[in-house]
DNA sequence: CCCGAACCGTACCGTACGGTACTTGTTTGG
DNA sequence: CCAAACAAGTACCGTACGGTACGGTTCGGG
């Protein structure tokens, strides 16, 4: 029900950040929980008007509209998962695979979880129409924070001279292929995937996919360690 | 609901066999024409019943339910892409590299087409109730054939000695990945995608990501090559 | 103590959809 | 040539949604 009221102060990061007063908060909380229980068919302003304890009108009020709703889900879903990774500027390379191998893990994580799906799946269906307002939305509240990070990551790994690479939006595409493949699909599709049931499958995947990319990446000539 | 037993003594109940006689044939292509210029908002029997001139008592009768003639589109549109790939069971280390580079190419090119975006979005869209019948049909009919043809290209490569693998799956996830990476999800969202805008753009995607899956399941040693 | 603002609960309106029923051709086979 | 089947077109029904309006209630300030 309640995360305690955030008392956050300079959540200013670019662009954006409406900080919705707690009311807003809450009432935001029940939307993305109806909305993961019920799919954007079982999510509408009355039922979670009622779900809220609050008005329809007050919802109009706040949000203006249907998708503006919508939208403000996304960003406070967003403003949620600000993660942060701890940042070594020269690790060693245990430390640097075991940072990627954290990403991986993350990312995996937060895809499977079911807030990021019920989300995906809405922007996904809105995608269709409205030229995909919502699915902009979305790629830029929440991949761009993980885009960042993986480069980050990456950039520190090609300055202390563990990884090689050119292009670093390749390296970030491939490394997020080897990471996800068609996984994130086949859950958005409704599948279970073996491969993410439980945090154990999840480190193995995690494990696995940074093993193929430091054997494509590696600065070194160490890659006769694969498992 | 119930598949009715009415009239219909044609066989195809269970897999297979989608028949689907010459007007059904135009309906369907009408349908799949409206769902991808209208999503599944604009997609409604009335429309459909308009668009196909015809009544929408026959779309009941010939499809029983609207998830019928969703499930329909489905099997229609994957009986038109029953692609084969021309197959040599003892390629040249080229020849076989040039397979794998047309199969990502008529992945990418599949993948990026407006009537599967529009199928993917509507499975996903009722993915999140229903627990995703849709889904698993469009999985079924629609990847089981890629995942055939590019499974029966890697036991070719390994069984010509090209390649190495021991796990034919994970090799197969690989390889969907480095092609695909999160573009897929993307253009769900509805992003333009650069990397597939144009026909050359795809063929360029698709040689990176064989060379990279060269790169990491060669046989040879031959990985020097690195640019 | 009162006033006004905010807000909940509910009732309401127009619309649009899925699905059904009926009427009017049009085909088809005996 | 006729009757039975079939299908187009339309009208219709119940429902459910987005959005609005209204009365009652709380709450803080003057």
């Amino acid at each position: 029900m309640m995360l305690a009221s955030d008392t956050r102060e300079t959540a200013a990061a670019d662009s954006g950040t409406e900080d919705f007063g707690p009311r807003q908060a809450d009432v935001l909380e029940a939307a993305l929980t109806l909305l993961v229980e019920g799919g954007d068919k079982g999510f509408t302003t009355a039922r979670l008007a009622r779900a809220a304890n609050c008005s329809k009108e007050s919802l109009y009020k706040w949000f203006g509209d249907r998708s503006g709703l919508l939208a403000a889900m996304v960003t406070y879903q967003a403003s949620k998962v600000r993660v942060a990774g701890s940042l070594n500027a020269r690790p060693s390379a245990e430390e640097f695979k075991r940072q990627l191998t954290d990403f991986a893990h993350d990312l995996l994580t937060v895809l499977s979880g079911p807030t990021s799906l019920a989300l995906n799946r809405l922007a996904i269906g809105e995608a269709g129409r409205t030229d995909a307002q919502l699915g902009h939305l979305l790629t830029e509240r929440g991949r761009r924070a993980i885009e960042e990070r993986a480069k980050k990551l990456l950039d520190t790994g090609k300055r202390a001279g563990l990884i090689r690479f050119d292009d670093r939006e390749e390296a970030f595409a491939t490394l997020y292929g080897l990471i996800v493949g068609d996984m994130h699909v086949r859950m958005l599709l409704g599948e279970t995937v073996p491969a993410l049931a439980g945090d154990a499958a999840i480190s193995a995947q995690a494990a696995r996919a940074i093993g193929k990319f430091h054997r494509l990446y590696a600065a070194g000539d160490d890659m006769t360690t694969t498992a």
